[in-house]
DNA sequence: GGCATGATGGCCT
DNA sequence: GGCCATCATGCCA
């Protein structure tokens, strides 16, 4: 299967994250398909790097096609993957995925054996990948990561994003059509 | 130093 | 649908 290259990640984000769905990402070959993605970018009031960079946010300024790992709620950890012909803290936050690999390790993890529950949802696939802090910075393309080109392009729906309070009526949100590993469906 | 807030998720009614 | 756990970050004093 074929690894996606560092310039796949050399875009503005909502391209990028377009055309994440359908890819594959894995975590020491734990993992599934990416049916649900979020852009955000330093212009973007909703987005961490809106204000500049900071201590946190720093990995949205380093390389693309690394990894930005922060904590969510003091409780759950979230993971994008840096975008952008530029270094100005542009990335894309994985939603949810359709679980392929691992099965029974993820459900350990999670403590639950419904698969559509695994990883729908950004804390959850954290968790469900063993994804935490230790993470932050890495490269997609590099161990413990992998990601993969899907086997065919999906169909790609959009809307607006989930649980912004600012710059919520950009339709940055980006979905397969119809999965039923959404963390929320889209609306018609 | 203090405090309001959050790119969430799980459990309750 | 609502509440709340739980804490790092960031803004203000």
């Amino acid at each position: 299967m074929l690894l996606l290259p560092p310039a796949f990640f050399r875009r503005p984000a909502p391209e990028v994250a377009r055309d994440l769905v359908g890819t594959l990402l894995l975590v020491e070959g734990v993992g599934g398909v990416v049916v649900e993605t979020e852009a955000y970018d330093h212009q973007d009031p909703a987005s961490h790097s809106y204000r500049g960079r900071t201590a946190r946010n720093a990995a949205m300024f380093g390389p693309p096609g690394h990894a930005y790992v922060y904590r969510s709620h003091g409780l759950h950890w979230c993971l994008d993957i840096v975008c952008g012909p530029e270094p100005l803290g542009s990335a894309v936050l994985i939603r949810a995925l359709e679980p392929r690999s691992g099965l029974d390790l993820m459900q350990q993890r999670r403590g639950l054996s419904d698969a559509r529950l695994l990883c729908a949802g950004p804390g959850r696939l954290c968790q469900a990948l063993g994804i935490t802090g230790a993470l932050n910075g890495q490269p997609l393309d590099q161990p413990p990561f992998s990601i993969h080109a899907g086997a065919a392009p999906p169909e790609v729906v959009s809307g607006s994003r989930i649980g912004v309070t600012r710059g919520g009526e950009t339709p940055w949100r980006f979905g397969w059509a119809g999965s039923a590993f959404l963390s929320r469906p889209f609306r018609p």
